[in-house]
DNA sequence: AGGTGCATGTAACAGGTTACATGATTAA
DNA sequence: TTAATCATGTAACCTGTTACATGCACCT
């Protein structure tokens, strides 16, 4: 299994456990917590898709009798650890996948026109509430280098960009409201 | 059928006949000239969905024996404007997904950090090449306040946000580099 | 005794893509 | 005659979500 076969979410989690996460819940944590806005997973993907993994000899995975209930920590094999790389070093084409609702009713805005302030308004509203997350996960000022930190600004600048955007929009059609006249 | 259970791809369609566009063939050629980037359709999805659509009553299609095949032009019933006007008007949440595996690398970077430059520059052609698609599809100069004119603006100014943050990063990592003597 | 968080897992479903099959029209 | 474009359609597949079931640990 290589880089080429690897899985979207079989990537994901790869990446989670490099990182140091071990657990099929702690993975979804951290998934929610951070790439979320540009890569989700669900339970129903994960816990399949580690035993996948770990029947391909990617990641090895052990049972932690701590007291309660079995949990499973897995770690990297070397194999694991070579399929990550592979995948960050690959040059293959990258998915950029987006379904935007907003967008989409902006497109068709002309057959409703009364409707575009509206809209707007609540594509902001979605930007802004985005925007209140980020800040609340980068609490801790990690580095801008760092690949966490980097990700973290890139989101934060688009989504205070998009917003900008909306208010600039709203503007020019409050004024074409008026009849070109502000108020 | 309100506009509650309209499918995703049933919005598209109805939208694309409402500005004019009137078969299966016509309405693909459309999404992939302009919603492409924000909302995409294919094929397997729009020929059953016209079908459900008819069959649901919110659009009704005659075959035009214009000589060769029979090729079937659709158009909006009044259930079918009112579904459409009752989606643009709105404010159930809006449907806002992402998939972006630039990011993606991007956040697992620091497990390879000597592929940054290359993730970003690929990031960045990426958008380059969006942008380019952007530009050929905005030849005809729509006014900023039509509903695709609008939207051309938003995308245009968000990968051209995107690419510019792209060249920043790839300087800061140069210079991060050289031990931040600047070349 | 009950709620919340940790933790694993699956079945049913929804949504969408790819590849293929078919065939007419038009331009070179 | 042949290639491209217009045009419709489907079957197999893939991926992912939702809702549910289960159960321990810990706090109040």
């Amino acid at each position: 299994m290589d880089a080429a076969q690897l899985s979207p979410t079989g990537r994901v989690i790869l990446g989670m456990i490099a990182l140091g996460r071990r657990t099929g819940y702690e993975i979804k944590q951290l998934v929610d917590h951070s790439t979320r806005h540009f890569w989700a997973a669900s339970y129903g993907q994960i816990y399949p898709e580690l035993r996948r993994l770990e029947e391909g000899g990617l990641i090895k995975g052990r049972p932690e009798g701590s007291g309660g209930r079995t949990k499973i920590a897995y770690e990297l094999t070397p194999e694991g650890s070579r399929a990550l790389y592979d995948w960050l070093s690959s040059d293959a084409p990258l998915v950029f996948e987006m379904r935007n609702e907003g967008m989409l009713k902006l497109f068709f805005s002309d057959v409703a026109p009364e409707t575009k302030l509206a809209q707007i308004r609540a594509m902001r509203s979605h930007y802004e509430r985005q925007r209140a997350e980020l800040h609340a996960i980068g609490k801790d000022p990690s580095e801008m280098t760092t690949g966490p930190g980097m990700t973290l600004d890139l989101g934060l600048g688009l989504v205070e960009w998009l917003i900008e955007w909306c208010l600039k929009a709203e503007d020019r059609l409050a004024t074409a409201a008026t009849g070109g006249v502000k108020a």
